[in-house]
DNA sequence: TTTGTACCGTTGTTTATGCAACCATTAAAT
DNA sequence: ATTTAATGGTTGCATAAACAACGGTACAAA
């Protein structure tokens, strides 16, 4: 069995380096008058590629659980980045649609993370990233 | 710049490993009967390499900050794993003990971790390990 | 000695996750 | 056709993070 030293890869484990991301992503929103969180973001960036999607297909994408989506919807909605439309083929669904404002973020807040996803992967070559690529998706198949 | 495609490596920006990971040994400790969550024990790993040491001392060595830190210190103490002692030099200060039941966690939480992280580690070669070491590490050096 | 400053820890508010339990609607089984 | 599952979404409860603001203690400078 592979051991597990107290190193860099327990820091994945105890989600430091996530959590240390989110925060570098959270302070670049705001510093540039962007007020959603990186959780939203990672629900806009959905609906970005495509629009009017059901919750559940949310949570299929961003690997959330229902519960997180109703709530993260809830501040969209509130925030008026989102509608909910129920589904005349199927009331059980609705389909979440970008609003104006929501489609407006877009281009600012992409741009945003680019640029922190390029402070953040600093000294990191294509070859490196390749191999983070592959591992990741080993580790999400590990953890199915 | 480097672009940001969206593949496994936005998996890590959006939290999506972590919270994958994190699941799952919340699970695993649940299912073994130890009643302690993933961020709890970040805290007394630490405190099982090096006991009696002040709550600033664990924020640093888990990045998390004095907020986060008082509240996890608040449920390890109601579950009494730890107690605070309050410094006789340093009155500011508290310093916190393991209590028995504490330390009595350590073998089978420690065995715990080893399974799930080796579970989810699984198919990912030493050399493969050793380039994510050393590029988390640059992350983390790109985002202080 | 008093003032200023730095440090340690706590509390309040907002946001998010996990899980269980629930309701409504649809589809399947008999 | 009625009962039984399965699916989509919501709510309740416990836990955790980020940030701001606060009180207490220590120490240095005036």
């Amino acid at each position: 069995m592979k051991e597990v030293h107290n190193d860099e890869v327990f820091s994945i484990l105890t989600g430091k380096i996530s959590t240390a991301i989110n925060r570098t992503f959270l302070r670049a929103f705001v510093s540039e008058g962007i007020e959603i969180t990186t959780e939203q973001w990672s629900v806009l960036a959905c609906l970005w590629k495509k629009d009017k999607v059901t919750q559940q297909e949310l949570c299929d994408l961003t690997s959330k659980d229902k519960p997180s989506m109703t709530r993260l919807i809830d501040k969209l909605e509130s925030r008026n980045l989102v509608t909910r439309v129920s589904d005349h083929n199927d009331r059980r669904t609705n389909l979440i649609h970008l609003t104006d404002a929501g489609n407006a973020l877009q281009l600012k807040a992409t741009e945003i993370v680019q640029q922190v996803a390029a402070k953040t992967l600093n000294h990191v070559t294509e070859e490196e990233l390749n191999i983070i690529r592959s591992v990741l998706k080993r580790i999400m198949e590990n953890l199915q």
